[in-house]
DNA sequence: CAGTGGTCTAGACCACTCA
DNA sequence: GAGTGGTCTAGACCACTGG
């Protein structure tokens, strides 16, 4: 579905899987984990009591500390699902602060979905729905929430002329020098999915070691790469006879297959995966916020 | 992958400055379509000669306007990749704007991933890879752009009392009514994917007919559901008998599959869908934005 | 150093919602 | 009609970047 999401035309809207006529809409969606497992206390209708404060002297901006004290406040529950906000004159009074100051907080919070604007009404708190973590198959964090880290089997990390698969995803010449990484996520002690990564060959000299103890994009961040955005592409298909030796499943067995391409933020490809995970363990969770 | 990118975010706040061991982590993603193909065009390094300019009487806000006319820039290539906006001041001063509103502007186009800021430096045009969808698997995209539009056999449209499973994604009692409904879609006259949706029983009555030339997501905004946000899971499996019938595969055969539970702004779960695709035919396709 | 975006203020008017 | 968010203005000071 995303699949004809991207391809610009209207195609599919991902939510519907329905040919969408519209012209340009877009879709925000947000990956969000790691949140504590709220624990909702019945509160007021009105947001009234909460303790709210800003820190002139402190170099953290203002809106950024109403904003987080806000998300801290509707994580922990003091401010429930439903509730009113209060209105923003008044809330900027409160704090000792201007209206806009506090409505770039507020936004923030829209933005990530946690709160909802409706004009001639109020800003309420979205219900619970948006910070939950689906309960189905999130194997991968359930491991590591349950201590099991993730593990890291080096298979290969080599400078090797470039393929013109390669090539056309990094946007170098064919037969240019990249980097060819392979490596092996297992979890539990069992292999998980097989990475292949492409870089160009530049700036980044890594070590094995690094590559097992970090991740690939903690890497490029401390090389002073600053991301900026990735194309996606997920589908299936069956493991062939190495795969299947390489992940521990039967040849034929079925396969979710990400591709991507990476890039910084002066628009050079920085990256290219191509990754399989085994479909009896893995399967990628996501949320999708719909920018109004 | 979302993995990797999520857990790559930096462990330092650039805000707060103070490392981030906390709780809450965000990644930003837009899926965007409806762009047209870009014909790039070599620009002047500087956007003096824009053509831009709001009218005060339309109805749409000043913001908007000019948001529409950069991006529309950018789309058409009078705005190169690369291209310094100039500073906000003087594009204010020359738009007989004030700066917020053409900040306003600029943000969003910056949300959007056209537009990079950076502090001391200027505002540029995003490096293109934004908006081109990709070449690989565009199929169903295509299809339609080879004027086979995807069509929808409608095979089921009925109340049924809620299994276990529907409740619980639904977020009603067990054996509460619901609408099920089972669509094929088709594309090029073969089957792509078999959809079964599951609806609160409540409000919409939707006819076959309905279903055939809309989309679900259409006719709940119709009946006046905001959608606010989903959850997704994608996985893959292999396809049984009966499944392998219905989309012409083998059994055995690897199916890429979706399930999903959408949100209106109240937090009411509005809909609960379970779809599989045929993997030799379809892939799910996004663009990932990093938010700093 | 000059130039840029990042933040912030204290107002203002409007459009919308709901009783 | 009262209350809300949506938009807009004309300033201000700061932090960061680059030459």
């Amino acid at each position: 579905m995303v699949h004809n999401l991207t391809s610009a035309r209207p195609a599919v809207n991902p939510l519907s899987g329905q040919s969408n006529l519209t012209t340009s809409r877009h879709l925000l969606l947000i990956v969000s984990w790691g949140y504590a497992r709220p624990v909702p206390k019945p509160a007021a209708d009105r947001a009234l009591s909460l303790q709210l404060g800003v820190d002139r002297s402190s170099p953290v901006p203002l809106y950024f500390q109403l904003a987080q004290q806000l998300e801290s406040a509707i994580e922990k529950g003091r401010l429930a699902p439903g509730t009113l906000l209060g209105n923003e004159i008044d809330l900027a009074q409160r704090l000792g602060l201007s209206r806009p100051t506090v409505r770039q907080a507020i936004q923030s919070l829209v933005d990530k979905g946690l709160l909802v604007r409706r004009r001639g009404v109020g800003t309420q708190v979205v219900h619970s729905q948006v910070k939950r973590p689906l309960e189905l198959s999130s194997l991968y964090d359930d491991l590591e929430a349950a201590g099991q880290r993730p593990a890291t089997r080096v298979l290969g990390n080599t400078l090797e002329p470039a393929t013109a698969e390669v090539a056309a995803a990094l946007g170098v010449a064919e037969g240019d020098e990249v980097r060819r990484i392979e490596r092996l996520r297992l979890a539990h002690g069992e292999p998980m999915a097989y990475l292949r990564n492409h870089l160009p060959a530049g700036p980044l000299a890594m070590a094995d070691a690094e590559l097992q103890a970090t991740g690939l994009y903690r890497l490029m961040r401390s090389a002073g790469i600053t991301l900026h955005s990735a194309r996606q592409s997920v589908g299936a298909r069956a493991a062939d006879a190495v795969e299947g030796e390489r992940l521990g499943e039967p040849a034929g067995a079925p396969l979710l297959t990400m591709e991507r391409v990476t890039f910084d933020d002066t628009g050079r490809a920085v990256e290219f995966g191509s990754h399989v995970y085994r479909a009896s363990r893995y399967s990628f969770e996501f949320q999708l916020l719909v920018r109004p």
